[in-house]
DNA sequence: TTCAATTCTTACTGTTTTGTAAGTAATTAA
DNA sequence: TTAATTACTTACAAAACAGTAAGAATTGAA
């Protein structure tokens, strides 16, 4: 089961009533964290095993993959594909709505891209 | 002085080597965290004070407001304009560079949005 | 029989982000 | 003298997020 935030904590309220408010804390919520941005965008070019995601996003931990890759799919943006072999084979491919995001990722991408010479990070 | 990571830590590490590979990694370290996007949609519309940021974006507490506020000045997003007055008035304006950013959150918001109906949250 | 490969799951720990609550400075108005 | 206003600052605690390491299931090959 995916970890659960605890529903009372003034945390989680401010956060629900942003979801009502603004359209965009949904589309960070979806594209937020660390590693989702990564699995759109390489899913963006195809459809691709779990093992070549891993292999393509350095340092992702197992947990961390399976983690972002079961919300994804939760929220109709990921498909999962299971093929009854041994040892197993399971594909994952972007929905139609999943698609959608790709030109966000691109142009956030693109934007990220300008900024890499103008400012001095890690924060 | 800004809240610092430890720069050695497996966290911190691999949020850096993704700055250093990809662009929306930068975009969403300066879009990104829960209080940002308000604050750049506002100042969007135009210059403001303090305390009308505070009024228009509901629940933020005051260090929350003031430290997002001023990673987005450090990052050269935002400009701040002190007014030698009691009480004190300071207002705070998109950069050019910032305004740069007002077409990514529309769009990100125009996207979240269409989402709304399509998904159950909070996750 | 043991190993290897792949896709996970689980329990645990550490790090980072967010929230709370109290306090500060400066001046004017009551 | 005391209170009110605005824009902060600080110390602390709670919640959320990320990483580590071990293990489970499957079955064919060594």
């Amino acid at each position: 089961m995916l970890e659960m935030r605890k529903a009372t904590s003034t945390n989680a309220l401010n956060a629900t009533e942003l979801y009502e408010t603004c359209g965009m804390a949904i589309a960070l919520r979806i594209l937020g964290g660390r590693w989702k941005p990564g699995i759109i965008w390489h899913l963006g070019h195809r459809r691709m095993r779990y093992s070549e995601l891993k292999a393509l996003i350095p340092n992702i931990s197992e947990r961390m993959l399976v983690q972002q890759l079961k919300e994804l799919e939760k929220h109709g943006f990921v498909e999962r594909f299971v093929f009854p072999e041994v040892p197993p084979r399971v594909e994952y491919a972007l929905t139609e709505e999943g698609k959608t995001l790709v030109p966000i990722v691109r142009s956030l991408a693109a934007w990220g891209n300008t900024q890499r010479e103008k400012i001095k990070l890690p924060v």
